[in-house]
RNA sequence: UGGGGUGUCGCCAAGCGGUAUGGCAACGGGUUUUGAUCCCGUCAUGCGCAGGUUCGAUCCCUGCCACCCCAGCCA
């Protein structure tokens, strides 16, 4: 691949941003020589977001286009919160958008170790003590946002008796809370991450991936860039947020006998409309019942955003579409909408799905007429397999197809008016049967032999195509039609987060009717349901013979505007 | 009366001294057995505001204003 960041720019300048120029600089000027190193560093606390894709495709991305490598980095240093589960899930999300990383995954604790020599080092040289301040002491000694600190009592204990205390301490012999290591900056910077931060703390817990080895832990912010430099990473990307870490970082990688000097860049994290991407919060979802769990479609996680059916490479292209900037932003839903359609537009095979039917029949034709239509599988491509269309006396229609009687931009079957068959006959209604509450439950018409693939005799071509599927013939699913889960712009904002739950983010439609080929594809399948939108299989409640489709994304649909602005 | 950032069309995002670029959305129109797709067209005399430097400023300087992040032994 080459590194001419002239070339291979999609729709926007996708994959252009403001790192790779800067890199691309770097190589050019020789600030930067040797391989492009980048890595993806989740906490395992929960499950990936949309936000994070953005980070792999950045990272993964950077990676590919230097010619680099990416590895994958669990940033485990806090057992409290982490669990297998996510680190399963994780790397499964990650694949699952098509991103390698270079070699074995990585686990920051795997260098528990050499961070804890890492701070030996630093309390043999007199910038780090034990603090022996409760964490209340220690933030009410932190000051404020506007009044520099206090030191504390501790700050001048004897490296000695920090060495002994801090052996003691990872041995266990310290219960949490008592004790920490901070290092010794300056208690009155501005910068608050800089006021002797504390790089190690007690916490007298079996560690997912060391047991029992650990009673100490370091935090994040003594263990990121030691592990960066530990594994030769070069562009160390994070989150705007930890802007005002970057001092932090780079005062200990200057401190300590790191064997690299890695450099942390940030970018602004992407944020979605009618939506949330913070762990805390989306977990509060998923703990609180509101969503079906992690993958639950209407979730914006890697794992829902699969289950609702999006591809992989619909998610890249979103991210390419959006960019990367230092601006902070929300995007709007409707970019990342726009991006499966247009992934699905061309891949998707085509079919029919009646969701809440209204019953024809077909009164010129034989009670037991079967014909097989034959239809294509793609209106622009002839590669993908034809379809087998039973038409039949009986069939379903759209209840939103018909109308007794309507204006002229109302282009379906009204009474008395013609409406094609889609990939079948002409048709035309007669007759009304209703019930006792004056509903409309059955459509007479009779149709036109010759209008198969031709217009009427009459030359009037109908200006309406319906999609329908055989009463006798066709099968019965499951349609789930998913909408956004909020139905506020910015749920964050809400005095409680479930303030702004939109009420219909799922709606099921029990008794839909589809096209027989349909009802055996197998999960995953994604398919453009005609005049609808497209849809999934889902991923595990369908099964062959028990159908249950997943809405992917809605149809641009011209006709809503239109009846809203009043029809 | 702290520190760090960001401000370019409704939303993202390029441009980084030579007279505003792309995507999304929106709005017109054409093709169409999906009111889909596709195609064509419209959409910032102005780049947070005010000054200044310059032949010329979104890009440089100064001063304001707005918004975001930071006071976890979370990441």
């Amino acid at each position: 691949m080459s590194a001419d960041t002239s070339q291979e720019q999609g729709p926007s300048g996708a994959g252009n941003n403001f790192l790779r120029n800067l890199i691309a600089e770097q190589i050019a000027t020789g600030e930067h020589a040797g391989p492009v190193v980048t890595r993806f560093p989740p906490e395992p606390n929960g499950y990936l977001h949309i936000g994070h894709a953005a980070s792999i495709c950045l990272n993964f991305g950077l990676a590919e286009h230097f010619n680099g490598a990416c590895r994958l980095r669990f940033d485990d240093t806090n057992p409290d919160a982490e669990d297998q589960e996510y680190i399963d899930s994780i790397q499964a999300d990650i694949q699952w958008l098509g991103f390698e990383w270079e070699g074995d995954v990585r686990y920051t604790s795997q260098y528990f170790a050499a961070l804890y020599d890492y701070a030996l080092y630093l309390i043999d040289a007199g910038l780090a003590y034990v603090d022996e301040l409760s964490p209340e002491q220690i933030r009410e000694y932190r000051g404020t946002l506007t009044e520099a600190g206090t030191n504390s009592p501790y700050r001048d204990r004897d490296p000695a008796e920090s060495r002994a205390m801090f052996e003691a301490m990872a041995c266990g012999e310290y219960a949490e809370g008592t004790a920490s290591l901070r290092a010794k900056i300056d208690m009155a910077s501005g910068n608050i991450n800089l006021r002797d931060p504390v790089i190690y703390r007690i916490r007298n817990k079996a560690h997912h991936q060391t047991g029992d080895t650990w009673c100490v832990y370091p935090s994040y912010d003594f263990a990121h860039g030691q592990s960066d430099a530990i594994e030769g990473v070069t562009h160390s990307i994070c989150t705007l947020e930890f802007e005002d870490h970057r001092p932090l970082y780079n005062w200990l990688i200057e401190q300590l006998p790191v064997p690299a000097q890695p450099v942390q860049y940030e970018f602004a994290r992407v944020n979605l409309n009618y939506t949330v991407t913070s762990k805390r919060k989306l977990r509060r979802l998923v703990d609180e019942g509101i969503v079906d769990g992690w993958d639950d479609p209407r979730m914006p996680t890697i794992a829902g955003i699969r289950r609702r059916g999006y591809t992989p490479a619909s998610i890249r292209a979103f991210c390419d579409m959006v960019g990367v900037s230092r601006s902070g932003g929300t995007v709007d839903t409707a970019v990342l909408e726009h991006a499966v359609r247009d992934d699905l537009n061309p891949s998707a095979p085509r079919a029919m799905c009646v969701m809440d039917p209204l019953k024809v029949v077909i009164t010129n034709w034989d009670e037991d007429r079967v014909e097989t239509l034959t239809a294509s599988g793609h209106p622009d491509r002839d590669d993908l397999p034809e379809r087998k269309l039973p038409l039949t006396r009986e069939v379903y229609i759209e209840k939103a197809d018909f109308r007794e009687a309507a204006n002229k931009k109302y282009k379906r079957l009204v009474l008395g008016k013609k409406v094609r068959l889609r990939n079948a006959y002409v048709i035309e209604a007669h007759d009304v049967v209703k019930n006792a509450a004056g509903e409309v439950v059955e459509v007479h018409c009779t149709y036109d032999p010759d209008t198969l693939g031709d217009n009427p005799a009459d030359g009037v071509k109908p200006k309406g195509v319906i999609h329908w599927v055989s009463a006798s013939h066709g099968k019965q699913a499951l349609v789930r039609v998913y909408d956004r889960l909020f139905s506020v712009e910015n749920p964050a904002r809400e005095a409680d987060l479930l303030d702004g739950l939109n009420p219909l983010s799922l709606e099921m439609y029990a008794g839909c009717w589809i096209e027989p080929g349909l009802a055996d594809v197998a999960p995953e399948t994604r398919v453009q349901f005609e005049r609808t939108g497209y849809f999934v299989a889902d991923r595990y409640d369908h099964a062959p013979g028990a159908p249950v489709f997943n809405r992917v994304v809605a149809l641009r649909d011209t006709w809503a505007k239109i009846e809203q602005r009043g029809a």
